[in-house]
DNA sequence: ATAATGTCCGATAAATTAT
DNA sequence: TTATCGGACATTA
């Protein structure tokens, strides 16, 4: 009997390797560890960096004692960022130290250019679907940082209700305006002069009191 | 023409709130 | 957020 055409499987679509060229993406693993100074994981973090393929000598670390404190480990990382670079991280929460913070560093990185993989959260901005959880992240902190806008403007509404004036304080008081302004009565008195003598600047004066030459022809 | 006067804008301070 | 600074620019005496 006559034999059927051989079924030869059909490739199977597997868009991800069609509709992604990686290309020049990983060519340059940067690593960042961080502890708190108790800690003594930092080996354990670099470890894992460079069982990940991290160049040791790229690897950047900081070790923090307060919670504000800086990070000049990830500055120093931020400034050798290069395009098409990758910053490989053990986990989320050695970046950032909140999640508005994380957003904000993930953005620094993506303006580079850049990518970011953690290895513990199977999360790589370098692939389509890393980069889709971090767009809806960002939605998210947009969200919040308008939250945290309408609560902030509530509070000055709030405490100008009961007195407060926010905004620095202006410089020329009751008693230095009174003195400026006999000084500005007097016509042979320039206005340059009386800003050398209050250490001021002439938009100062204009703001308060406005122009002194009569206009007139 | 020049020197002082006046206007305007972006950058920087300083003071305020919220997380 | 409000106020000031520090100039560039235009206007006027």
């Amino acid at each position: 009997m006559e034999r059927m055409p051989k079924l030869v499987p059909k490739p199977v679509c597997r868009y991800t390797s069609q509709l992604t060229d990686y290309g020049t993406w990983g060519d340059m693993l940067l690593g960042y560890a961080r502890v708190s100074t108790a800690d003594q994981h930092l080996d354990g973090q670099v470890a894992a960096l460079v069982g990940a393929g991290v160049d040791p000598g790229r690897i950047y670390t900081d070790k923090i004692s307060g919670a504000k404190a800086a990070r000049p480990g990830l500055d120093e990382l931020i400034r050798s960022l290069r395009p098409e670079d990758v910053v490989v991280i053990v986990r989320l929460d050695r970046l950032g130290r909140s999640l508005l913070d994380l957003l904000d560093l993930v953005r620094r990185i993506e303006a580079i250019g850049a990518g970011l993989r953690s290895l513990s959260e199977a999360l790589d901005t370098t692939s389509p679907t890393g980069r889709l959880v971090f767009h809806l992240f960002g939605a998210v902190a947009e969200f919040e940082r308008s939250l945290i806008r309408e609560r902030t403007m509530a509070g000055l509404a709030a405490a100008r209700e009961r007195g407060a004036k926010p905004g620095r304080k202006p410089v020329l008081n009751e008693t230095k305006l009174a003195l400026i302004k006999t000084l500005w009565a007097d016509p042979r008195v320039s206005v340059s002069h009386i800003c050398e003598e209050f250490k001021v600047s002439r938009r100062t004066i204009y703001r308060e009191l406005g122009p002194r030459m009569i206009i007139d022809s």
